[in-house]
DNA sequence: GGATTTCCGAGCACTGCACTCGGAATTCTA
DNA sequence: TAGAATTCCGAGTGCAGTGCTCGGAAATCC
C-alpha cells in the first residue's frame, strides 16, 4: 500500500484500516472471536501491520483478544456502545487542530494573545469534526449500506 | 517552534502560520502593502518560514506581492471573500479524509467495495469541516474579539 | 506435541514538516 | 545614481511519523 499525496485533514491508513478492522468486527460481533487472518483477507489488509494497530485498539479498551488456535479478537462492548470517535482517537492521537484547541483542556496557551482571531477556526474544527465523528457508532457502519445525513 | 504531537485532524504550522498571516494582512487591509518582516514580528514567526507560505498563498492568488523599499503584500481582494477554507487547502491541500472522497470527485475508487461502510465516515468527515472552514471569512476573523457559534 | 493465534519489540525506507541560507531581481528614497 | 528595503527563488538539513516487515515468545486448542 501506499502513502498517500499531501492533503489537509488527511486520516492515515491506521485510522482507515482500524475502521475497516472494527466495522468487520462489528458485523461478526456475538459470532464468537475473529481472527486477524480472516479480516486480513476479507478486507485485503497486510495482516503484520493490523497487528500493530490492532494492539493499540486493545490496550485503549475496545478490543479483547484471546490467544490460542480458535482464538481471535471481539469488540470489547456492545457495537452500538463504540464511536467513530473512539476509534480515531486511539489510533491516529487526540482531536485537536491546533495544540490551543486541546481536548479537554479548554484555554490552555496561545501563548501570546488571549484572543487572538485564527483560534476561533481551530475551535470551531475540533468541535465539528468530534461531533460528527461521535455521532457515528459501529453499530450504525455495520450496517451493509449506510446512508448518513 | 516545534514540531507536534501526534494528533488526529493536525493543521501544521503552514495552515496555522499562514491562517495569522492572512488575519494580520486583513487586519491591514486598505492601509497599503505590508511587509513580512512586519507580519513577522508582530505574530513572533520566522521570517524566512514565512516568506515559504505567502510564496504558496500567492500562486494560490491569494495575495499579491509588491517589491522593493516599502512594498510587501496584500489581500488580493477582500477580506469577506477569503475563507478560512480557502487558505487551509492552498497551504495543505485539499480537504479529503481519504482517497475515496476527493473533492469535486464523488464516486471516485473505494476499490474494493461499492458501499464500504466505512465511506460513511469519511464523507461525512469531509463535508462537516468544509462546511466549517468555507464558512468563516476573514472579514469575521479580523475582528478584535471573534465569538463563532 | 503440534498447529494456531495472539502478543511483543526491533528495524527500515520514505515522505513531509519546519525551518535556514544565499543570492538574485525590483523598487523607493536620498 | 547609490544604497537600502523588500519580494522572489531554489537548495539543503534534521527530525518525526507512516507503513510496513521480521523473528520469536507465550498461550490455547486438538
Amino acid at each position: 500500500m501506499l502513502g498517500n499525496p499531501q492533503t489537509a485533514f488527511h486520516v492515515s491508513t491506521r485510522g482507515e484500516y482500524g475502521m475497516r478492522l472494527m466495522v468487520d468486527l462489528a458485523r461478526h460481533w456475538q459470532q464468537g472471536t475473529v481472527s486477524l487472518h480472516a479480516v486480513a483477507s476479507r478486507e485485503d489488509l497486510p495482516e503484520a501491520y493490523l497487528e500493530q494497530l490492532v494492539a493499540v485498539l486493545r490496550k485503549a479498551g475496545l478490543v479483547n483478544g484471546k490467544r490460542g488456535a480458535g482464538g481471535g479478537y471481539t469488540l470489547a462492548r456492545d457495537p452500538s456502545a463504540i464511536t467513530a470517535g473512539d476509534i480515531v482517537r486511539a489510533l491516529e492521537g487526540p482531536i485537536e487542530p491546533q495544540i490551543c484547541t486541546a481536548e479537554g483542556d479548554p484555554v490552555l496557551n496561545c501563548i501570546r494573545e488571549q484572543d487572538c482571531g485564527t483560534r476561533a477556526v481551530w475551535v470551531k474544527l475540533q468541535s465539528t469534526i468530534a461531533q460528527a465523528l461521535d455521532g457515528m457508532t459501529l453499530a450504525d457502519l455495520a450496517k451493509e449500506k449506510v446512508t448518513v445525513a
